[in-house]
DNA sequence: ACCACATGTTGAAACTGTCAACATCATATC
DNA sequence: GATATGATGTTGACAGTTTCAACATGTGGT
């Protein structure tokens, strides 16, 4: 009978066992009380293990932000491929998927934009996924051009301002700065609304 | 001769002091390394010294977020101030001040706002601060109300709308997730050419 | 003049990120 | 199959952090 992937000397798959324990300690106490110690001792390893895998502390957080990253990116995709023939409504789609993946992941996406300073940056591969996700926004709004909407706006316009909003307005549904504790219903037609406003001004 | 601020026992006005050392460091060194030993030493006084005038390393912060907070107010009330007969221009005026405050202080904005989780809240003069420079915008927007714009839409609405715009810009471009590195000038114009979108959508 | 209280200091406990030195194992090569 | 080599995990330590308790020093009211 083979040991279980806890009580041998190798862990077998510590790297994302370490991305899972952590997001796991992120969503029950906070990023403020995330610690690499209890990320290793969570995931049943010595204290400095993380650091064959993790060149820093900040490298594991990367790591989670890159899932996020993917999530958004997932989120375009599916609205893409649940209305392949209504550019409109991939672009809502895609806005309301950002907003509730947000509200759902919170501490991620403290994870992701709340690091801040772009002097501290440079990961490559986080880069990466980030412009992944932005890109396939712009793959969104693209389909609209050719479908002849946005008015002949120019497509990195159309996309940073739709980023612009629905980027904000999760970040200050998620942080509590716009009124307190709305149910999800209200957020959902919040958003919608907010989503058919932009559009007017985007169609014109 | 009176002995200067730094060499009596008493400080005389040590909780600025550590606010103003606080930034100071945040704006050479970035929020990741700013340590509360840091900032008494950069004020003169021993390590322990600032819990007589902070609770936590958080109220610190805390009162560097509030500070940012009257930052944003003022901007709008200048917006007021300086066209007091044109509310559109006060809308867009607000909403540039806004990109700009957050631009000239990334790391005073990664305090306010990179906190993060509600959960984590209630600190009542910040939120009164926040709530206070919303309040300011929406002053703005009432006055575009009887100036008979908005199109009769809901001031909630209108504010909700138009912060998430600019706060999600303001966020992408300090954070650097939207393109790399703009002039000044190209920042402005972008804004501009953002806020003037938005207004038609809100128009009719 | 005196005394309570606010403010500042010293010293220590507990925790953290990070590194160097060492231990163990998987695997490629003979 | 034995063995060397690099990847992976452990132990122990160091420096720096937040925070607290105990103590020192002024300040202001009575």
């Amino acid at each position: 009978m083979p040991r279980s992937t806890r009580d041998r000397y190798h862990h077998g798959d510590l790297r994302n066992a370490l991305v899972a324990a952590a997001i796991e300690i992120l969503k029950d106490r906070g990023l403020a009380s995330l610690s690499l110690r209890e990320v290793a001792k969570a995931a049943g390893v010595s204290h400095a293990a993380p650091y064959r895998h993790f060149h820093d502390k900040q490298a594991l957080l990367n790591a989670i932000a890159i899932q996020g990253h993917q999530g958004l990116l997932d989120g375009c995709r599916t609205a893409q491929r649940d209305w392949p023939k209504d550019p409109k409504r991939q672009w809502i789609e895609a806005g309301m998927r950002y907003v509730r993946f947000v509200l759902d992941n919170p501490e991620i996406a403290q994870v992701m934009f709340g690091g801040g300073v772009p002097s501290e940056l440079p990961d490559a591969t986080l880069q990466q996924a980030a412009s992944d996700a932005i890109g396939a926004l712009a793959e969104i709004v693209g389909n609209g051009k050719v479908a002849g909407l946005y008015a002949g706006r120019d497509t990195q316009d159309v996309v940073l301002t739709s980023l612009s909003t629905v980027h904000g307005l999760a970040m200050l549904l998620s942080s509590g700065f716009a009124g307190r504790r709305l149910k999800q219903k209200q957020v959902h037609a919040m958003a919608l609304r907010i989503a058919e406003t932009l559009w007017r001004g985007l169609s014109d």
